[in-house]
DNA sequence: TGGCAGGGTCATA
DNA sequence: TATGACCCTGCC
């Protein structure tokens, strides 16, 4: 049993605000959540400050990393309550951590994200774990789906994901798992600059723009990145006004420097609990 | 029950 | 650069 100092972190806000969709509340418990991560499955639970987490002692930097358990969230919201108009959602966001997630099914994860809803997402990439990655079982004898590695997606066929329920992701879903299992390496777009990581993303098929900013914002460590969804659209207009997107962002980008992502998220989650999703 | 939105992307003009 | 089409589920 993995014993880590949980630093402020809400599970609930950080697994069920949109960034990672494999994780559910373990309902007999309180505040204790179950997730695959890659290929491994880990039951959280919070008690008091203190996570305890049903995986060996060895992985405590893993799962350090994953959580961001390393970072200093303080100074992030100090900053959103310096201002006014961001004061408001370090209440309704306060724990929320970006986890830093494995490039390739965050790339998956989000080309199925596109133009679809939360759940049908959590649904779909369920489905492609249960049907195409490996079946494992953790400590506790509990059995669970891997995340596909790419060679396995990429034997997949369309038709066969379409069934799944991807609708016409699955010539991208393919598609992508392709290009990565014939050596498109995700993993050297980290620390090469924005524009050239974005551009090279997007030659992948289902990436555009955004997609490619989530990628790179939740596993590939570009803090700065700031996906506008139409939810952040949202947000924008209603802080920024009368600035453009793109001043807009300029100017979250001059406020939260290095910490503009996580802020992101902080509003983005602000936004959909004000709305009531 | 119908109608539309849902963390966009792609093809076309 | 600007429009529509696109699979299909969830929700009002």
């Amino acid at each position: 049993m993995l014993k880590l100092k949980g630093g402020g972190i809400d599970l609930e806000r950080s697994f069920s605000c949109g960034q990672a969709f494999r994780w559910q509340k373990v309902k007999a418990e309180e505040n204790c959540w179950r997730g695959v991560v890659k290929d491994r499955c880990a039951t959280i639970r919070k008690e008091g400050e203190i996570l305890y987490i049903n995986r060996p002692e060895e992985e405590e930097e893993d799962w350090t990393h994953y959580l961001s358990l390393d970072l200093n969230y303080g100074e992030l919201e100090g900053l959103l309550g310096q201002n006014p108009k961001t004061q408001p959602c370090v209440e309704t966001s306060a724990g929320i951590r970006l986890l830093r997630q494995d490039p390739f099914e965050t790339t998956i994860s989000f080309i199925v994200s596109a133009n679809n809803n939360v759940k049908r997402i959590a649904g779909i990439l369920e489905r492609l774990s249960e049907h195409y990655g490996d079946k494992r079982e953790d400590e506790d004898g509990y059995l669970y789906a891997a995340f596909p590695s790419p060679e396995q997606l990429a034997a997949a066929s369309a038709e066969n994901l379409k069934d799944l329920g991807a609708g016409y992701r699955a010539a991208y879903i393919q598609g992508a798992a392709e290009m990565v299992a014939n050596g498109f390496d995700l993993e050297t777009l980290r620390g090469v600059p924005a524009g050239e990581a974005s551009k090279a993303l997007q030659s992948l098929p289902g990436v555009g723009p955004k997609v490619a900013s989530c990628i790179m914002l939740f596993a590939l460590d570009f803090t700065e990145e700031c996906p506008l969804d139409v939810w952040m659209k949202r947000v924008l207009r209603d802080l920024y006004a009368p600035l453009g997107e793109k001043e807009a962002v300029a100017e979250m980008a001059r406020q939260f420097g290095p910490w503009t992502g996580a802020a992101q998220q902080y509003l983005f989650h602000y936004a959909r609990t004000k709305s009531g999703k």
